[in-house]
DNA sequence: CTCTTAATGTCAGCATACTGACATAAATGA
DNA sequence: TCATTTATGTCAGTATGCTGACATTAAGAG
């Protein structure tokens, strides 16, 4: 609480440092906020279609990499390719993406929409798209650029150390 | 593919719109990837005290908010009370809060933490604060503020329809 | 060619997080 | 007062997401 940080002051400009308190950690406490508001929309605008968060975004992907790999999918998800074996198989099943049981050269399993499963992501595209584009709605192109950059950079300066 | 989707031309500018495609959607990628990040970052910070982020998460809410209820705490942690509840037992069993088997009044069981809760707070603190440091560290404080200032223009977006 | 290293797919186990449902207690309205 | 609404705690079921571990295959080093 009251061990000075790296000597930067926001809180200098008077008397007490109580009511500021976390400026910092305010940024993580948005982004939590702001990441399961988001989740909520999109899960409730999904659900009529039977479709998760999760599970449309893989098919997204899907679309973009046809052909893609689990541990691709994986990655581009920001998950493990456990968590997405577990998503590809559940899709799989419901025939929105078909995949080799056997691979031919390595081991990857090069995995596709089926017509079913882009039929579906229509229909889920332009429900999402609605909830993003009322997500920045309140800003304009200029800050919708900045902020977008300014994650980029914390993310960065996250990743950096330790590996990635 | 090529149905025009709302009539919005964010690729207005010249000749082709294929690498600009999703600046809206960017923003929830950004915000996804950070998150992610982040979550990282806090659980191997926080696995030698055995404490995931979720659990630091409550045990700091509770430093703020002693004799929080378990829907309080899990408002603030945006998460639903059955999640919270689960948290919660969790951390009961280890003797870092106490809760008491019955109410006197109503219904609410008021948690608080043990000083073997406060003092393994406190080593958790230290470490989670220092990756937040580094996760704004690339920001100037008008930058921080101002992104701070966008995600939460973002949220109420999305909360002020349909109910919150 | 052989050993090592990296990448992939998968199994198991556990923690987190949701929905749906139910009982109970408080607050509100009629 | 009595009925309705709201809030809370909890049970059950399921989906998501992680770590750890293992076998298999590709790619490189020697």
């Amino acid at each position: 609480m009251s061990q000075e940080q790296s000597g930067r002051a926001p809180k200098g400009t008077g008397v007490e440092g109580k009511e500021v308190e976390d400026l910092e950690s305010l940024l993580g406490y948005q982004l939590k906020h702001l990441q399961t508001t988001l989740r909520s929309r999109m899960d409730a605008t999904l659900r009529p279609l039977d479709l998760t968060t999760p599970q449309y975004n893989c098919l997204e992907q899907l679309r973009r990499s046809p052909g893609a790999s689990n541990s691709e999918l994986a990655r581009g998800a920001f998950v493990t390719r456990q968590t997405m074996n577990t998503l590809v198989r559940g899709l799989q099943e419901r025939g929105l993406i078909t995949r080799p049981a056997k691979a031919d050269s390595g081991r990857i399993l090069p995995t596709r929409l089926t017509p079913a499963g882009e039929r579906l992501l229509d229909q889920a595209v332009s429900r999402v798209e609605a909830i993003s584009a009322r997500m920045v709605s309140p800003l304009d192109d200029e800050t919708r650029t900045k902020v977008t950059e300014a994650l980029g950079l914390c993310i960065a300066a996250l990743e950096e150390s330790e590996d990635g």
